[in-house]
DNA sequence: ACTTTACGTCAGTCATGTTGACTCGAACCC
DNA sequence: GGGTTCGAGTCAACATGACTGACGTAAAGT
């Protein structure tokens, strides 16, 4: 397949195209990311230490197997994030009641502030970039996401019961 | 999961929305980058070589600094990069003829044969995708991941020649 | 002539990931 | 009851990709 920039591809779909969303997501998520970042590394946590407390502040009560399989990290990877989270008072762990042999992550309330301040970034930039693009193509970026991701973690995602809308202020 | 989201929030889009928008990002990102993350596994090299070789295969005779522009890391850190790329006999460097001191970076045939393999897995995927969501849906990812860059890159984006759909408002 | 720019390099540090091996206690199964 | 699997944690060693700071050199700009 080498570029007849013009030509016809056999997916119908222009190599620009394809090369223009590999892009889109590398900028995007670059900049995404980029002011979470600065704020966690005036605290010595870094990009890892969001994602773990993301997912937490949004399954309260997850498993470390849990976890680690949304994040696809190994558990010593995540042991350590962890461990400098707990240490800092942003995490609690408790014991299963009816397994107990699992752990189960829960943010505290300085967990649950940080986590806040962190996303409020990212949902403010989220906030914007829908706003600017409108409701029907909120929900054509969120068909293109959903066809990048692996189908084991398509499930996550389940249809929106209404189209998610953007509130006219 | 108890989702306990209190009802009102300060901004204009519903809390669960934005947060779904962030997800698709971690998720799309993850996925998008594990298959050929692990084919440069095979060969000693990592990510941060990938996007190298994509960002000069798409813009061949960039020089050291502009490429930084885009990847925004430090010139240490690029150099480490190029170095290997350099070593492996997948970059070639050659000086700037207006410019002398500018090192202008571009792909050998077997640069440009790694970079094809690794971008074809990109692309593919991207081409899923697209195929799925459908062509609206594919403006409407558009729109909202130009939102999501920061203002200082937007212009890479040039709007897509076909129709030139005007959206006001 | 002086300053700035483009690039490179040396040296040290940090965050985040990896493999592999091992322990411990709880749960599961025969 | 006993053996096995599972959830979690730990120790050790290592790779990668980022960072800061300092310094050097050559070319271009003023």
């Amino acid at each position: 397949m080498t570029d007849v920039k013009s030509g016809v591809n056999p997916l119908f779909l222009r190599e620009d195209d394809l090369r223009q969303g590999i892009e889109l997501l590398f900028f995007g998520y670059r900049d995404f990311t980029a002011e979470p970042d600065a704020m966690l590394a005036e605290i010595g946590l870094g990009r890892a230490h969001h994602r773990a407390i993301y997912f937490i502040g949004r399954n309260p009560g997850i498993s470390v197997t849990d976890l680690l399989g949304i994040l696809r990290i190994t558990k010593q990877s995540l042991s350590r994030v962890l461990g400098d989270l707990m240490d800092q008072g942003f995490v609690d762990q408790r014991q299963g009641t009816r397994d107990r042999r699992r752990r189960l992550l829960e943010l505290t309330e300085k967990g649950v502030e940080l986590e806040r301040r962190l996303s409020e970034n990212q949902r403010q930039r989220m906030a914007r970039a829908y706003r600017l693009a409108g409701a029907e193509a909120v929900e054509g970026f969120r068909r293109v996401m959903l066809g990048l991701i692996d189908d084991a973690d398509r499930s996550r995602f389940p249809a929106p019961a209404a189209p998610p809308r953007v509130v006219r202020r």
